[in-house]
DNA sequence: TTGTAAGCGTTATCAA
DNA sequence: TTGATAACGCTTACAA
């Protein structure tokens, strides 16, 4: 492999001046720049990217902290991150931590250890004091509502859209409203927590723990949602449901022991995958690929300044309300 | 941060002796050892990963190739190798394709650029000899049957497993079968299409073009495939669905039209994912996830020999056959 | 506009 | 059993 010192040889000049060339730095005349050009070209000159890592102390490499990765919605945030690292030469390195702290633990470990530049956390189970001791080593980029905090986020008002379904919902004339959700905890599921259990209030409906439906994540725990909702005596008549692939199954299930849809059961989904467009289930679209860029170009930021980035959704009505 | 020099000063030794505790090779005194394993301690001390890298040419990285990270197929590969990668102190390298041949040969460059150590190519769209070119410069690893080159690859033998299920929808009384597959080239693809055809002269039946539907990705993909069986005047009494998703979209949108499955049409589906299980779809199992483990490790053997792992997959009769 | 030389933090060779 | 010291290939003061 040809290195730095063999073009600048080739070309008669010194290294530096090829350091020069290779990095677009100006001070070059057009002579000596072309020399090094052509040695490039002739010797098929590739630079030794742990040489350049090293001297420079960055590592090009963004760490990417996901739950699951054979999930649509992180699946869906991780194109859009692939895509966007692939066009600013970095690379994603993966961390499927199963909501496990100790892999997210070591996910910050690797950004205190230099070893990757930035860490974007897609979800987290780690308590904000745990990632907060991390800051000083490296950017962290959350996918959650972050405002006050010092770091910067790509998030979606999950309180605000939360609350827009729910009184959607309520127009239509729903006085019993549930939802799914994929787990209770996580600041996300906190924030729509809170936007039912004030809606609630607000609208001086009984609050019925019985409606929320946890561990909805995908396609087939649409049936458990079936399952208990037919037990139910006295079953919520609308179902906010976090993800179209369970809202999906939640229709199949339907279909299957003939409860109609949205006759029985009112349904909205998440995120406007094809899936809910297939299946024409009312949703609220979430862009995930393009949070997913976002989340990726605030990593290789380099202001100091934390950013927010809200993100606007939209309600896609459909057949399932 | 502190370096493996400071480590030498801290305990009074060489930077060698420092090298050799962190490496754990012999020859080092008891005392000498915690005296420095006393400093790594008290300092902190974490090693320079780019340094490691430069010094030993090596970056552990390993670049994995898929045409789509959202899709369950590949996804579930890719938790595999991430389990293993993690496991072994590797870091996995994202590159989506899109079946972009540009983009693989991206992949392939920086494995000739040493940026990454091994390359798992999960399906690909460049001949074999583009990859061929690129042997030389490391370890390239398939998901696909390889035998007889000079790779190394973890498979199933897809010609074996689509003859099987051919014939088992023939004792069933099948004449008239076709298949929904995701695209017909590709060395997988054009396997069973070669099991196809083998299996419909040697039964003596039509080959009936019309009875292969391309294009067959994901849930939504199963409303086509029920559109154009509709218009069929001679349509196929069964379908081999290479994808399960595909398979419970099909079963769907069957249930919205009133066709009868399997009466009208019967199905195997692939992989036994989740969601056949709930839709009781009869199925191929192919152990994706442990396929992809495989791979990692095919990737990281140092072994000059290929070696050829052909995963063995089997029949869940449900009910849709 | 150009070049010399000093890092960056390891590993590995070789001599002691 | 140890330690100098030379790589590894690049970037970047600093000097000219």
């Amino acid at each position: 492999m040809t290195n730095i010192r063999d073009l600048a040889k080739m070309a008669g000049v010194s290294v530096t001046t090829v350091s020069r060339v290779l990095n677009n730095h100006p001070y070059v005349s057009a002579d000596k720049r072309n020399a090094i050009l052509v040695a490039i070209k002739q010797s098929n000159y590739q630079p030794n990217i742990n040489a350049v890592h090293l001297s420079m102390g960055k590592t090009f490499l963004v760490g990417v902290v996901v739950p699951f990765i054979d999930h649509p919605y992180f699946a869906l945030l991780m194109k859009g991150m692939a895509t966007e690292a692939l066009e600013n030469n970095y690379k994603l390195v993966l961390f499927q931590t199963n909501y496990l702290e100790t892999r997210e633990i070591e996910a910050l470990q690797m950004l205190k250890q230099k070893q990757i530049d930035a860490l974007i956390i897609c979800s987290r189970t780690s308590s904000w004091p745990t990632i907060e001791a991390y800051l000083p080593y490296g950017p962290i980029i959350l996918c959650e509502d972050t405002r006050g905090k010092k770091v910067s986020s790509t998030f979606v008002d999950h309180y605000k859209s939360f609350m827009f379904a729910l009184e959607y919902l309520y127009q239509k004339g729903h006085r019993q409203i549930g939802y799914c959700i994929g787990r209770i905890s996580g600041t996300n599921s906190k924030q729509r927590e809170m936007a039912f259990k004030n809606f609630v209030t607000n609208y001086q409906l009984a609050y019925e723990p019985a409606y929320i439906f946890e561990h909805c994540r995908h396609f087939e725990d649409g049936e458990q949602v079936i399952e208990l909702v037919g037990q139910m005596a006295n079953p919520p008549s609308a179902l906010l449901v976090t993800s179209d692939e369970v809202a999906a199954g939640i229709v199949t299930c339907a279909q299957n022991r003939n409860i109609s849809i949205p006759g029985d059961l009112a349904l909205i989904g998440f995120n406007n995958q094809p899936i809910s467009k297939m299946m024409n289930i009312t949703t609220i679209e979430i862009p995930l690929v393009d949070i997913g860029r976002k989340l990726f170009l605030q990593a290789i930021d380099t202001d100091e300044e934390a950013a927010y980035q809200e993100i606007p959704v939209q309600l896609i009505e459909r057949e399932t309300v």
